[in-house]
RNA sequence: GCCAAUAUAGCUCAGUUGGUAGAGCAGCGGUUUCGUAAACCGCAGGUCAAGGGUUCGAGUCCCUUUAUUGGCUCCA
């Protein structure tokens, strides 16, 4: 039997493994080898193997690799929470990005002081060197055999697989787990582990199920590189935003008004007025014009478009909505409705389209008490939303300018780097979400992703996530904690017009149904601060900076000359503040610093005698001086290029 | 909504087995007018998130509520 790795074949014995043959051709790799491929599959690095193959090493460079790792991890976990709580049972425990978790159903949660104890237990396993040894079962031995350990919820996830099904598990000494692997030859490998942190989960993530207590946990191939990443972990949350915009005075919250409710101070006020003026300016420089709609309206409007039987509980209604001989009103979760009647004003002919409406719209959504984080899930935002009301035959085209606009967008606060792509599409089995038939679902699916693969960007297919009446694009970002948000959506809609009895009198005199684009150009403005927040770390691009230049004076013998230079400043619509303060020049610059302003203006006796001054950057590096023009050019510059500095 | 953690001055945090609240920074008033990472002196600032309970006595123990945080679920 000939085994083929690396491109050079070997003559082995039938039957033996890739781990035999790599320990003698590559002993001073191997322990960096976790399992092979052999022929794509992923196995096990000892599995046997009875034909001519060829066999790819898997090390924790690969995402295979990495996963195998963790994979085993949690189940070193699973063994040593057996060993302390020997009543747990065991639910599942997969590798994720960036580690592992592992879902238990005990009679209490675990609580974080739990972690220590079951860390130490962890580390005597590793040391006791177990090697996991597979081995496969009919599905009704299988069965049979975690009834017999009583582990419920292993009989329930065999239960479910095909009757014919082999099922393997893996054991390690006395523990036996179902698992489909590939494990790591030996736990030994698992030098360098950490659990961080506790959590409730519904068992398979259905909310009508038990709540199952998660242990996650994370793991690397040395020391170094697990505390590598917690510092790096512990970097990236000195940049969440709900702290740092709270510190630079961007927003706040008070219990008194409401969770996800922020109150934007001047600071942010002022970045979320500079982001609107220019998405605005941006959206009528590319054909769009603006509507100014209501932010509630009856309970009628919300029965046409689908809202009021889909999303009423995430509504704030006003009066009450079960009494029919009454007035009720909600307010409203989203703008569509009140635009088509922008749209229904008058009759249109094909002419008229595409008839691209645009509107800064805040919205109000009754998000359940536990889903508010920060500025990214609020209750009250407000989204830069448009409806494209166009031709089939303008699909295509008009599409493509949402994405071109979105990307120009994101390229210029530079958050685009950052994005990935999924295209969300409908599942035809939940019947109770989407409403239209198959046949216009599978319309605009196709047409999206004709476009999509055109346009040439990577995306991911998400089943069941396409809002009711249509399939979405949704442009998706990470936060500080590795969460993915949807920061753009893009929607293709087929259905609504029609029920809005939307129409156009098309140049062969029909009267015609339009199709509808909903999109964002920049998202929530709350949630894209967020973002701009973490990116920065707080120290914005200059152009987006609520101050963009502090004079600081030396002397109050300067302070003419500032606040001449103030009003320079002011002038060109630039953001300047002045500190007069009788304080140490040092200690307003810290001070400066600290506020994460972009640009310092320094001066002194010898700057205000010259109508000079010295610049500084938010680094503290200095600039040089220069006259006041200049300086103030400068700043100009940086704010109307946009320039990222 | 569910699981868990947290809540003391504007901010960062002390506050012991229950004995009646403390520091630094910020603020305010003085002094200092100074050339690059925290000048000096003083003053003021708190219903210890809110409400209830146990106790002779609660920041501390118990319950409820609210908010914040991390997950789960949801996300038009």
């Amino acid at each position: 039997m000939k085994l083929t790795v690396f491109g050079k074949s070997y003559e082995v014995e039938k039957g033996s493994s890739a781990g035999d043959l790599l320990k003698n051709e590559f002993a001073e790799d191997f322990k960096s080898y976790y399992a092979v491929k052999i022929e794509g599959t992923l196995t096990d690095l000892f599995a046997p193997i009875d034909k001519d193959a060829e066999i790819t090493p898997v090390t924790f460079q690969d995402e295979d690799g990495k996963k195998v790792f963790r994979h085993s991890c949690s189940h070193l976990l699973s063994m040593a929470v057996l060993q302390l709580y020997p009543d747990a049972k065991l639910a599942i425990g997969p590798a994720i990005e960036n580690g592992f978790y592992y879902d238990f159903d005990v009679e209490t949660p675990f609580k974080p002081d739990d972690l220590p104890a079951i860390e130490k237990a962890m580390d005597k396993l590793m040391r006791s060197s177990l090697r996991p040894k597979r081995f496969t079962l009919p599905r009704s031995e299988a069965i049979a055999l975690m009834k017999e350990k009583n582990e419920p919820y292993k009989v329930e996830l065999i239960e479910d697989l095909p009757e014919d099904a082999t099922i393997s598990f893996y054991q390690m000494g006395d523990f036996v787990d179902l698992c489909a692997g590939p494990h790591l030859p030996n736990l030994n490998y698992l030098k360098a582990f950490k659990l961080t942190q506790i959590a409730g989960a519904y068992w398979r993530g259905d909310e009508n199920k038990k709540m199952l207590s998660r242990i996650y946990g994370t793991c690397f191939p040395s020391k170094q590189e697990l505390n590598d990443y917690l510092e790096m972990v512990e970097e990236a949350r000195k940049r969440d935003h709900n702290k740092l915009g709270r510190e630079l005075e961007l927003f706040t919250t008070v219990d008194i008004i409401g969770q996800g409710l922020p109150i934007f101070l001047p600071k942010g006020t002022r970045i979320l007025q500079i982001l609107q003026r220019w998405v605005e300016d941006t959206e009528m420089k590319r054909g769009y014009v603006h509507t100014k709609t209501p932010l509630l309206a009856k309970r009628d409007l919300y029965k046409i478009s689908g809202h009021w039987d889909h999303y009423r509980d995430g509504m704030f209604i006003i009066g009450d909505p079960d009494d029919e001989t009454k007035e009720c009103f909600a307010l409203r979760p989203m703008t569509c409705p009140f635009q088509y009647q922008a749209f229904l004003n008058r009759s249109r002919s094909y002419r008229d389209l595409p008839m691209r409406l645009g509107e800064t719209s805040t919205l109000f959504r009754n998000e359940d008490s536990g889903e508010m984080h920060g500025l990214i899930r609020v209750r009250q935002f407000t989204i830069s939303e448009a409806h494209l009301i166009i031709r089939p035959d303008q699909l295509e085209e008009e599409f493509r300018g949402c994405f071109n606009l979105a990307h120009d967008i994101l390229s210029t606060l530079g958050l685009w780097e950052d994005c990935s792509f999924q295209f969300s599409q409908w599942d035809p089995q939940n019947t109770k979400k989407y409403e239209g038939t198959p046949e216009q679902w599978d319309a605009a699916q196709q047409a999206m992703k004709i476009i999509l693969d055109d346009i040439g960007i990577d995306y991911k297919v998400a089943k069941d996530e396409a809002a009711f009446y249509g399939p979405k694009l949704d442009i998706q970002i990470k936060n500080v904690f590795g969460k993915e948000d949807t920061l753009i959506t893009v929607q293709i809609d087929l259905l609504l017009a029609k029920k809005f009895g939307m129409e156009y009198t098309d140049a062969d005199g029909q009267k015609k149904n339009p199709y509808i684009i909903h999109r964002t150009s920049i998202g929530c403005y709350e949630r894209t601060l967020a973002l701009l927040i973490e990116k920065y770390a707080g120290a914005f691009p200059t152009w987006l900076a609520p101050v963009q230049v502090k004079i600081l004076t030396i002397t109050n013998r300067s302070d003419d000359a500032a606040g001449e230079l103030q009003q320079m400043l002011w002038d060109q619509n630039l953001r300047c503040e002045l500190d007069l303060r009788n304080e140490k020049i040092g200690f307003k610059i810290r001070e400066a610093q600290m506020q994460k302003i972009p640009y310092m203006f320094v001066i002194g006796d010898r700057e205000a005698e010259n109508k000079t001054v010295t610049i500084r950057n938010r680094k503290g590096d200095n600039l040089g001086t220069v006259p006041f023009g200049d300086a103030v050019a400068m700043i100009k510059k940086l704010n109307d290029d946009k320039t990222i500095d």
